[in-house]
Parts: structure tokens; C-alpha cells; sequence
DNA sequence: ACAAAAGTGTTATCAGTACACCCATGC
DNA sequence: GCATGGGTGTACTGATAACACTTTTGT
């Protein structure tokens, strides 16, 4: 039995994959099409975030991760809640106007965004139902909505966050090399770093463990393999009150 | 003529204060209080974050600025929306059902929090109709609804942030001592710092500027008085981007 | 003259930065 | 044997941290 929805109040997913082969932070997005029935001029096309209704009885986390699971398949991954967004105009662009015609949901919806931290490799397109693919986030389609916003805001929000907390491993798969880790830093931030302190300074840490394990199948030679520890991350972090204004 | 309420959903304001005499970082609150017309029971009596229904033309940032104008008189504060809580159950202990009886606010409602930053000094709590007061973020009341919750997570937020940003002096007066930032800073985070490397550090910012002023009506060598600039702040600050995990 | 807070310098340590070449492997 | 990316060491520089006494003012 489905909770009834609440029709004013949304919430929208930023889902980013980084995808370890070309090196690029993508966002998961889903097609919006109609063409008008009588003249077969196209009115909507473009794409936009996974999202949905709150229910009643359901807490605005449980709904991120509903439409997550829903879309994907996976539970469990980093999940944030960023930003609310409630302007009285997000939504009366004119084709999103001709879009919620068809829809059941308030001209005035406020959305509690969300993004999703995973690897491509997690999901599997071809079984999804809604029409959804990867784009880059420096390389994003037309957007519906103020999506376009959203995703910029969730963008600024990960790269703040990333160099705080060590939440860039729930960009790679459970067994990463350290260059790997320092791609994903370089596409998330534009920017490059020096290889050698790079290696120094993360293999000095001891939340990143190395495996006895190294890369196979790979035609060169194949890298050592590490893992993130979040438990010994919780038990050796000690919050330093640096001031750097 | 006003604008009609959207009645599931609200903003609530934590109103952070800095009080410079007692070096306390405060919040501002206002009493709940409601008795049995039959009993003289007491039925409600605590305390509750300011907050009010959005209204259908205004954005979430707008209803913020308003709830804090009619609050305290002011506008142009620094303000933050820091998260949205929407549990389906946050509104429902006895005494919050009892007092929402008398409110024209849905049981489910959802609510945009933010917060806010500034002097103590600058509100005038006498001509303030709505009986509120500061309390210490370390000392707080009996609270009502979610509010001790939304207040920690705002706290959590501030601490955070001015680690990174200079919020600082948004808690002070235009002008102030050096000792005075350092206060606000021991204040917040509940730490210590040492005197002399903090005088150093923030006099040698290009953005802390001293004044040809000093202390007045002090019974002590009055202290050299200084302004922060956010326009040299803006111009002078660059981006770093070290990894700290 | 006394109380109270303002203001001041030096040294040691640590972390970050810059920089170029050899090595191991698969093909 | 060669192409590819993996892996390594050192010296410099700048920021942070630890630490105690003198100065200025108002009363």
C-alpha cells in the first residue's frame, strides 16, 4: 500500500558517478520528452534529475534513498542532504509549465536536494527503465527546471566538502590505486598535483591500508592496491581547530 | 494585502548573538507558554525557535529576512540556510499537538532552517513584543517541537564555517579588539589560543584593518581598535586547495 | 602604587612545495 | 626491446606552536 504523497514538497537527486576510465565526474540524469499529439512539434526535450514527492510518512532522508534505490538499484551509498530550494518561479519555465500539466505536482514545489556520492561501475544503465545516462558535470545538456542550478550548487557543496572529509573514496570502488585517487581529486578540483607528495602524504595515513593485492589485467605494470579504513579514520581523526580565514 | 501562507511549509531562524561582556555565544528565543482554561493546568511552558510559514510569492531566503526583521528591526544580517527538517513525527510530542491546536499549521510540516549572525548589542529586546530572549548555546531551555535539535545542527554548521570563512566578525561590532575575535573564537569552539600567535596571524591579514581609534570608557588601557574589510578580503582571497583528511 | 588587561620576540618543529629519473610489466 | 604508467628522495620554505614578561592606562 502506497503513503499518499505530499504534493508541494520534492526531493530532487544529484546523483554523481565518477567514472575511473575517462577520468570524469558525471551526474546521472534522465530524458524529458513530448511532442504535442496534434502537430508532432516537439515541446519538451531535455533532461533532468531523478526526483519525487515526499509521502507522508516517510522522513526526507528515506525519500532520497527510495528515489535513489529506485532509480539504481543501490542502497547505502553517501548520501547529502545539501540545500533547499524554494523560489516561486523554479518551475514556470514555459516547457516545464507544459510538463507539469501532465504531472500531479504543485506549480509551487519546494525540493530538498540531495547528491549521491557512487562509481559508474555500480550501476547498471541497461536495465533501467527511465531512460538515464551520464553526463559530465563540466559538460552538461539543456536542463529542465532549475536542475541546471542544483547540480552546480551540489558541485560546489562536493568540492568544498572533499578536501575536509574523506569522502572522495565513495567516488572508487572498494580496492583503489593511489593514483586513482589522486585523478578523482584533479577532475573534481581542476587542478593537478604532484604525484610524489601526493603518494607521500596519503600513503602516510593510516586509514589508507595497503592490500596484498596489485592490479590485474592491466597491460603495464600493474599498481599496488589500497582500501579506505572509515573505522580507523574514526578512531585516529582528531578535529584541529586551524583557523585559515 | 498579504500573500496567501503555504501552510505544510516554514522557515525557522536560529538567531545566533554574540554578547562581547560575557563572551557568550547566544540564541535568541521566545517563550511558549499556554494553561488549561478550565484546570489552570500548565500545558505548555518552554521555548521555541522564531519561525513562520512561507508564502506562495516569496522565496525561502525572503521569509527568512522577514522572520528576522520583524523579530529584531534589522535587515542585511549574514544569513545561512543551513538544512531542512521534515521528520513526519517532529511536530507530534503531547505538548506540541496541544499547542498546534491553536495554530493554523499542518501537523507534517517541513521546515527550511537557517541562521543568522550578529552583536547582541545590536537588538533591542525591550520594544520586543514577543517576549524573547538569549539564551546560551551551552545552556539552553526546555525547547519545543525539533528546535534543541535544529540549533545543534546550526551550531555544528558555525563552528565549521568560521573556520573557513570570516563569519567571525559578523558576531561583533563594526569595530573591535583583537582580543575580542580571539573571545568569540575561544567562545565558539571551546578551545584556547594562544595570545600572541593569534594577534600575529590576524594583524598581518591585509584585510584587518587598524583604526585610528581606540577603546573608550574602559578602566584599563584601552585596546587598539580594528575593522575587517570585506572588500579587501574579496579582492585578497584566493582559493587553496590543500587536502585535509 | 596597584590592578587589569594590552602588547610584544624568538626558537623549534612540521607540513607543504618544487623538482627529474629509474623501474617493472605486458605486449 | 619498447611503450606505458608506477614508483621513488631531497632540499627549501613558510606556517604553526610553545613559551613569559613588560607596558600602559584608570582608579
Amino acid at each position: 500500500m502506497e503513503s499518499e504523497k505530499i504534493l508541494n514538497i520534492s526531493v530532487d537527486c544529484v546523483v554523481f558517478g565518477y567514472d575511473t576510465n575517462t577520468k570524469s565526474l558525471n551526474v546521472l540524469l534522465i530524458k524529458r520528452y513530448l511532442a504535442s499529439k496534434t502537430t508532432n512539434e516537439v515541446l519538451v526535450d531535455d533532461f533532468v534529475l531523478t526526483g519525487y514527492h515526499v509521502y507522508k510518512t516517510e522522513t526526507l532522508d528515506d525519500t532520497a534513498t527510495r528515489v535513489l534505490k529506485e532509480l539504481t538499484g543501490l542502497t547505502g551509498q553517501y548520501k547529502k542532504q545539501f540545500k533547499a530550494f524554494g523560489d516561486p518561479d523554479r518551475l514556470l519555465h514555459p516547457k516545464d509549465i507544459i510538463w507539469i500539466e501532465n504531472a500531479e505536482f504543485n506549480l509551487r514545489t519546494t525540493t530538498i536536494a540531495y547528491y549521491f556520492l557512487l562509481n559508474t561501475e555500480d550501476v547498471d544503465l541497461e536495465t533501467n527503465k527511465n531512460d538515464a545516462r551520464w553526463f559530465p558535470v563540466n559538460n552538461l545538456p539543456e536542463l529542465g527546471f532549475d536542475h541546471e542550478q542544483i547540480i552546480l550548487e551540489a558541485y560546489e557543496d562536493l568540492k568544498v566538502k572533499c578536501l575536509s572529509e574523506p569522502i572522495i573514496f565513495e567516488l572508487l570502488p572498494d580496492k583503489f590505486t593511489i593514483n586513482e585517487v589522486q585523478d578523482v581529486y584533479q577532475s573534481i578540483l581542476g587542478i593537478e598535483i604532484d604525484n610524489r607528495n601526493f603518494r607521500r602524504k596519503l600513503i602516510n595515513k593510516k586509514y589508507i591500508i595497503a592490500l596484498d593485492e596489485k592490479q590485474v589485467g592491466v597491460s603495464k605494470k600493474p599498481a599496488q592496491l589500497y582500501m579506505f579504513s572509515r573505522e580507523v579514520y574514526d578512531k585516529v581523526f582528531q578535529k584541529n581547530y586551524l583557523i585559515s580565514i
